[in-house]
Order: structure tokens, then C-alpha cells, then sequence
RNA sequence: GGCGCUGUAGCUCAAUUGGUUAGAGUCCCGGACUGUCGAUCCGGAGGUUGCGGGUUCGAGUCCCGUCAGCGUCGCCA
């Protein structure tokens, strides 16, 4: 080792110590005779002084360090003089004085340096994730995650969980979202796809008797980015046999219990709470709402269709909703010009035709610019049903159930966050169970799984697989935590009569069912335990867990919003005797593109 | 693919209704300083305002196109 310490070890107890640290040069402070250098490594920081005694040789040396200039010194422990501690550093009782220097590495001058002030733009730090990682933030965000990955493990290491890799290089099922493809040299024309989640693997391996499994499985999906979303993620994916699921749930809320408590310090009290799909679409317009806050939705579709409001009544008459929220004390902050923003937000991203709105007034009436149409004792009802008081603001869609729920769940989401109606670092654990099994496609008659095609239904649904199919409610249950979903679950199908009863109604005739997925219906044939598991998506719990907005911060080398990697520049070009081996030709019309940041940086230079 | 925001010195940001030589802090270079910890002080360097076109007497600012980053809708069984 070429070092006896790290930068963050050395306390009081060491005085008197001769000792070696490593690190690199945080900051320089000159004053011509002494010369203080905070010497950083993954562990912290430690104050090393230079005095004007020092050997010619070492003060040489000293002169040339600049900033993340990486180096070795020895040196003696001593306290630092009275008045002069830093109560900020785990070492800022004590100081290093060195004895000798040696230069391990330079570094260039740096685009930014970990530790200023400003966090430098996100493509420059992506472009440059070794400087960016040498940050304090990132430091402790990927430590987090890494605690976060230990504490699950020795968690389902304590309950008899057995931890199996499974292939990267699979095969496609093109359900579901786009696959990356790998194409084969021996098998030229054919392709590996990168597993979308390890899902048939898992099931497999509870056929094969290991009744308890998990893996830390990285997952891939080649679909648009978001905040919260990349190409490539990695979840824990976990499996039971033997289960129904009362068992993965409550399995999952001990784990959430001890990671709240050993990394939050918090104490989750379970069970955790449960509400079930449709309760949590009527009352907060998504799968996943924030139960942080309350501003639930409201349903006046009644009083509408009975209402001198043209839109409204025609709406209610049609089998459509009107639905709405009360932002509470929201009046005085939102102007015409807000809640514009607002009918714009719902408009433009949901397709609602508008959004009305209600003020309720120092006097407690309410005033609209649609009041006109209503009479004393409908206004008056609506404010009963939103338990409108003054300063409140009511926000109505009159739309379909779907454009009611996203647009009312989107206005309560942002209106939360500008409300301030929660404290941002207060955190909220909850399950959504009972998803329906199906939903329609939307160019077709035909019904679509919700979840995946081997998900059970709920037992006291069987019958109604035959007759009504979309009020068919399965074995499923999401993890939420703040509003997003952080994991998601099913009991799957062990009956083959089922699941052949399943893939019908998804339009799956036996045929294209084995071709597809031939290998689990047979392995189900041979003896296939009731169970069921859950994944949990590691990433979006470390940015939940670090309080964190975007989940770029907790992947050690993210993509961007292109799925583009700006360090190593991937996806690029590969030679053409690499394509000749798979027996690839790049269309002509596609050619060898440049990448638009090789064009970019071509036309800047 | 749609919509929106952003792009000015190595970095983080300013620049009034379009108006003189595009500024500040930081970083960098040089100098001073023996107790700082965001060190301080003095001096200096540093710009094709992402790129291309247009409007105008005049464009960082307005318009069109394009590229990149971010957010979002679609998409994500």
C-alpha cells in the first residue's frame, strides 16, 4: 500500500503519528511561507501544511502542485494550534505536517473542479463523469446506493433468498416495449435480445424448485428517456413459490421497514398501506399518486349533468365525467394567467378541451367566469361537494375518465409542488393492488395485457374471465413510494387452462403462444409451483431514498436523454470487417453517419 | 415523432424597448504574503454570443432552419 491512512481517518487519538496519505489537491492556500493543501480521497479530507522549514526538495515540489494534482505524503500528525480546528472535517482537529512530497500524477487544468461551488452544466459533467464523480454529492449518492443494494441483499439473504445470474444475451418477445438487439455471428441474420427484465428466467427457476430467488439484475428497454427512466436500469427482481400475494407484499414491507429504518434512520410502521387500483384512480387519477398530500378528486359528474352548463351537462349526458380538485388557499396565487398555464398543461399534453375553474370568494361565493350558468343552489352544491372555503380554487376537466384522471392527476401533482402541500423530504410508502388484468388496445378490439401475459387473476375473478373480461382484476401490486412507482409485482399463472384461457383473450392463439413463449408453457407443464415476485427498481429508489429529482444522479455513467453515453461517445460506428463477421450491410440511406456530436464538435473547432 | 425551456470567457451567470469597445465572479498565468480552511491583496490573459441563414442603418437580443442538453406528451407488457 502506498499509504497508511485515508484522508478522513486521521483524528486526535493519531498525534504524534508519522503517517502516508494519498489523494488528490482540493485546494491550495498559499501564504508564501505556510502552505495549507486539503488532501481528498473517497473517505474525506485532511488539512496537510507545508512549513517554511520544510527541505528545498519538498517546498520544490510543493510549487508546482496545482488543482486534482494526485500525490503522496509523509508526515506527522499533530494538532492544530487553538481557535484553529475545523468543526466542518471529520479531521479538523488535527493537521498533517509533511516531511516529504512526491508527486504521484498531474493533472491537466480541469473544465470545472469537484468541489466549486456551481454545479457545472449535466453534458459537461456527463462528458467528464470522472471529475464529475470526484464531486461530494455524487460520492455520497452512489454510497447510498450501494448501502441500499447491501441492506437488500443481506435482507433477502436472512430469508433463505438465493441470488442467480441470468443470460444478458436472451431472446426477444416482442411484447412489450422495444428490445436492444445483439446480432449473432453464428447465426447470421438471427438475434440475442438484452432481457427487458429477467422475468421468464425467474419463473423457470421456481419450476425448478428454487423457491426462493433473487438477482440484481440489470434490465434494458429501448424506449424514450425521462427524469425518472434509462435505457438501461438495473432492479432487484425477486421470486417466491408457494405464495399468494399477502406473502410478496409483506416480504417487501419488512425489506422497505429495514432500509427505512438503516439508511433514513426512519421507523415504517406495517403493514404498509394498501389502496386498491380503482380506488386510487378515482381518488388521486393515477396508479401511483403521492399520498404525501391530500387535494383528492372530486366527482360532481351528478350535479352536472343536471346543471345549466352546456359542457358540463352534455358531458355527464354523454357517459362522460366531470371531475375536479380543491386547491386549498390557491386563489390568491394563481392568476388568470396560471391557471391558463394550467388549462394549457391539460390541453396540450392530455387533449382536455379546457379546464374550468372556481374561485371562492371573501364572502364565500363563488366566482367564475362559467357561473353565469349555473344557479344559486348548484353553486352552492359544488361548494358542499369540494368543501369550498375562501381563498380556495376549484379545477374541473369535463372529459373521459382517461383525460379526467391524467389531467387532474397532473394539476394536483404540479400543485403540490407549488403549494408546497408536503414537506419534499417527508417520505410515503404504499401499495396499489388489484390492477385490472386488461386494458383495450387502442386501434383494436382486442385487450392487452396490463401487466404481462402471465399474470394471475384474482381468484374470485375466474368466472369472469369468460363473461366480462375488462372487470377482471389480477394478482398485482405496485410498490409506491412518493408518487412514483418504485416497484411492481404479480402472482403469475400456474395453470395451464388458465393461462391458455389468458392468451385468448389477448388474442394469442395456441400456436403463436408456443412459438413465443413455448419453452415456459412447457415448463409450467412439469410441475410449476403457485408463485409469484416482484422487481424493484433500484435506481428510483436511490434518488427516492437520496431525495433526489432525476435519475441520472444515481447511475454511475448514465445516458442521455438520447441514450447517448458522452464520455465514451456510444452508441458509434463499429469497422466494417466487425458488420462482414455478423453478415450486416448499413443501409445506404442511413450510410456511416456521423454522430451529431462528432458534427457538432467538427463545426465548432 | 409532438410541445416547451436552455445554449454568451475553461466554469457559473449578467447584458433595459434591438444601440458605443459584450461585463462580473471563479478558474488560469504572473507577483505579494508564516495560520488559512470559499484565504486575502495587486497585475494580466481569456469571446466567431452552439451552428447556418434572414429582417434591420444596427442583432447576444427579433424571425426561420439546424445541433446539443434538459423537461414533458406519445411510448415504457
Amino acid at each position: 500500500m502506498l499509504r497508511t491512512h485515508t484522508c478522513g481517518e486521521l483524528t486526535l487519538e493519531n498525534i504524534g503519528q508519522t503517517a502516508t496519505l494519498c489523494g488528490w489537491v482540493d485546494t491550495i492556500r498559499d501564504f508564501g511561507g505556510v502552505t495549507f493543501i486539503d488532501l481528498r480521497d473517497r473517505y474525506g479530507r485532511t488539512q496537510v501544511v507545508f512549513n517554511p522549514d520544510s527541505t528545498q526538495e519538498v517546498l520544490a515540489e510543493m510549487g508546482k502542485l496545482k488543482n486534482e494534482y494526485v500525490i503522496k505524503v509523509v508526515g506527522e500528525v499533530r494538532p492544530r494550534p487553538d481557535g484553529q480546528t475545523n468543526k466542518k472535517l471529520a479531521t479538523g482537529e488535527v493537521e498533517f505536517v509533511v516531511s516529504d512530497l512526491e508527486i504521484l500524477n498531474e493533472c491537466k487544468t480541469p473544465p470545472f473542479v469537484p468541489g466549486q461551488k456551481d454545479v457545472p452544466g449535466e453534458d459537461l459533467r456527463l462528458k467528464h463523469r470522472y471529475l464529475d464523480l470526484r464531486r461530494e454529492k455524487m460520492l455520497q449518492t452512489l454510497q447510498l446506493r450501494s448501502r441500499i443494494i447491501k441492506t437488500m441483499r443481506d435482507y433477502c439473504a436472512d430469508n433463505n433468498f438465493i441470488d442467480i445470474e441470468t443470460p444478458i444475451l436472451g431472446r426477444s418477445t416482442p411484447e412489450g416495449a422495444r428490445d436492444y438487439l445483439v446480432p449473432s455471428r453464428v447465426f447470421k441474420g438471427k438475434f440475442y435480445a438484452l432481457p427487458q427484465s429477467p422475468q421468464i428466467y425467474k419463473q423457470i427457476m421456481m419450476i425448478a424448485g428454487y423457491d426462493r430467488y433473487i438477482q440484481v439484475a440489470r434490465c434494458f428497454r429501448d424506449e424514450d428517456l425521462r427524469a425518472d427512466r434509462q435505457p438501461e436500469f438495473t432492479q432487484l427482481d425477486l421470486e417466491m413459490s408457494f405464495v399468494d400475494s399477502d406473502d410478496v407484499i409483506g416480504m417487501i414491507d419488512g425489506m422497505m421497514q429495514r432500509l427505512a429504518k438503516e439508511l433514513l434512520g426512519l421507523d415504517l410502521q406495517l403493514p404498509l398501506q394498501r389502496l386498491t387500483y380503482d380506488e386510487a384512480m378515482t381518488r388521486f387519477g393515477h396508479d401511483a399518486p403521492d399520498l404525501r398530500f391530500g387535494m383528492e378528486i372530486v366527482d360532481v359528474t351528478d350535479l352536472a349533468s343536471a346543471c345549466g352548463f352546456g359542457v358540463f351537462k352534455s358531458t355527464a349526458e354523454a357517459g362522460k365525467f366531470v371531475r375536479g380538485v380543491n386547491a386549498k388557499g390557491a386563489a390568491p396565487m394563481y392568476s388568470r394567467k396560471r391557471i391558463d398555464e394550467l388549462t394549457n398543461m391539460v390541453k396540450d399534453d392530455f387533449g382536455a378541451k379546457g379546464l374550468a375553474w372556481f374561485r371562492c370568494e371573501e364572502d364565500g361565493s363563488l366566482f367564475s367566469p362559467i357561473a353565469k350558468f349555473f344557479t344559486e343552489e348548484e353553486l352552492a352544491d359544488l361548494k358542499i361537494r369540494f368543501d369550498a372555503e375562501p381563498g380556495d380554487l376549484l379545477l374541473l376537466i369535463a372529459d373521459t375518465w382517461d383525460i379526467s384522471c391524467k389531467g387532474l392527476y397532473s394539476i394536483r401533482k404540479r400543485m403540490g409542488v407549488e403549494l408546497e402541500l408536503y414537506d419534499p423530504k417527508e417520505m410515503h410508502f404504499s401499495w396499489v393492488v388489484e390492477f385490472p388484468m386488461f386494458e383495450r388496445g387502442d386501434e383494436t378490439e382486442r385487450w392487452n395485457a396490463m401487466h404481462h401475459p402471465f399474470t394471475a387473476p384474482r381468484d374470485q375473478d375466474l368466472d369472469q374471465l369468460d363473461s366480462d373480461a375488462g372487470k377482471t382484476r389480477a394478482k398485482a401490486y405496485d410498490l409506491v413510494i412518493n408518487g412514483y412507482e418504485a416497484g411492481g409485482g404479480t402472482i403469475r399463472i400456474h395453470d395451464s387452462g388458465i393461462q391458455q384461457k389468458v392468451f385468448g383473450l389477448l388474442g394469442l392463439d395456441e400456436e403463436s403462444a408456443q412459438e413465443r413463449f413455448g419453452f415456459l408453457l412447457d415448463a409450467l407443464k412439469y410441475g410449476a409451483p403457485p408463485h409469484g415476485g416482484i422487481a424493484l427498481g433500484i435506481d428510483r429508489v436511490v434518488m427516492l431514498f437520496a431525495g433526489l429529482d432525476n435519475i441520472r444522479d444515481c447511475i454511475a455513467f448514465p445516458k442521455t436523454q438520447k441514450a447517448y453515453d458522452m464520455m465514451t461517445e456510444a452508441p458509434n460506428v463499429v469497422e466494417n470487417l466487425q458488420l462482414e463477421d455478423l453478415g450486416i450491410e448499413i443501409s445506404k440511406l442511413i450510410g456511416n453517419q456521423k454522430t451529431d456530436s462528432e458534427e457538432q464538435s467538427e463545426g465548432t473547432q
